[in-house]
DNA sequence: CGCATTTTTGATTCTTATCAAGACGAGTGG
DNA sequence: CCACTCGTCTTGATAAGAATCAAAAATGCG
């Protein structure tokens, strides 16, 4: 299924979206695996993703894949950010987004590019120069970060639980590594008491800090951003 | 030897300075191996490399680099483009800046910060899924496009010859390898007769076509940028 | 020329990929 | 309700690629 954002009009059945004369914004909600067209450059075309999960990611010749980041609620996506010849978009779940006026939100607009900027940098650190051990318990933080529920009791000092928007291959694909080595970790840090998990997609950060200290220094500069 | 380009004023010794109250531009010109300071974000210190060949590169805990991007001449470097808490900047080989007014130029800033981000990413498909082969072939390919004299004769079919500005040591840690690796693979290519060099930086392409089959589909989309 | 740095090359080790098989869960239809 | 299937996840055995360790060769510099 095709959304083709230009259009802004074929979007899937269960969709909320306000009539065409409505001044912004409008919403649109994307099943998952929905591929995101961003217009050719120049259009400025601006969305935010409310809600859900969305994925931007290149591809190489022999279907080697790389998810280049993952975009959670708030993150923005403009084809005045990403050059849309070499990048793809596509929802991981479902998802809500919001269409803005780029030009009337030109300082957002700007903060969006110096977070994707500063975040495929530290991804690069990331997959230059990080162990295994060291990309996954990285994730998992940001994702936590991302996707986990503001709501946490107070009371449970540290402890975040949050569904994993990523399935093992697509986590495989944005680390650069292969889901049976992502799923080893996964593994290994829950017989190590640093996660837990019963079903494979809903994590429970038991140790935040021991996470901390494997995944590096050079945690995600988008925190600050 | 720091370059606090705030100031301005603490330049090396061979260094061509314009006196205070001239106009833009400001040369300053960079010894090799001279950081680059940048202020505090938000003073919108901006420069242009004129010559020579700056890198841009971040730091893990022990000791692990990463280059981030190399910028050789043309390239703008910028506080309004870069996070400084986790970016350093070095001039590999002596360089000549030139400083802009940030203000009068909003365009080009954002071109170059497209252009930052374009290479980013594509750079991280480099490190995310290419294999040594495909790393070195792409990097020799851009260091081509950086720094190879535009003045090449015409009857030289495709052959390029170029100083290159790094050292095994600076490839590898762009390319998320080891010294030892890129030096073999610089080998491999002499010995399949796609470069050729007796110096070991001054490098002589010969089978561009095999060098770009070999670097993969997505080349740098910095180019068209 | 001698020294320091960089590069090359070789031998070995280690991490991760690859190949393979089984386990688990969700959904479907009998 | 239960078999059946499909997709995902886990785990194990093995292989491949790059890192590491080590030493020699080349280069540049004082």
């Amino acid at each position: 299924m095709f959304i083709n954002v230009t259009a802004g009009i074929a979007a899937p059945v269960h969709c909320r979206q306000s009539s065409t004369n409505d001044p912004l914004p409008r919403y649109t909600c994307l099943a998952a695996q929905s591929p995101i067209l961003l217009p050719q450059s120049g259009s400025n075309t601006t969305l935010r993703i409310l809600d859900g999960c969305v994925a931007l990611y290149q591809e190489l010749s022999n279907g080697r894949r790389l998810i280049l980041d993952i975009l959670g609620p708030g993150r923005i996506l403009s084809d005045a950010l990403i050059d849309l010849r070499y990048c793809r978009a596509i929802s991981l779940t479902s998802s809500r987004i919001e269409f803005i006026d780029a030009s009337l939100e030109k300082d957002t607009i700007d903060r969006a590019m110096r977070q994707m900027l500063s975040r495929a940098q530290a991804h690069a650190m990331l997959l230059g120069r990080k162990t295994a051990t060291e990309r996954v318990a990285t994730a998992i933080l940001d994702l936590a970060d991302q996707f986990a529920r503001p709501s946490r009791m107070p009371a449970n000092s540290g402890k975040t639980t949050f569904t994993l928007p990523l399935m093992r291959a697509d986590i495989a694909d944005w680390l650069g590594l292969t889901l049976e080595t992502v799923s080893r970790r996964f593994s290994a840090f829950k017989r190590a008491r640093l996660i837990a998990f019963d079903h494979p997609e809903i994590i429970t950060i038991r140790d935040r800090q021991a996470l901390e200290a494997l995944a590096g220094t050079s945690q995600y500069a988008a925190k600050a951003a």
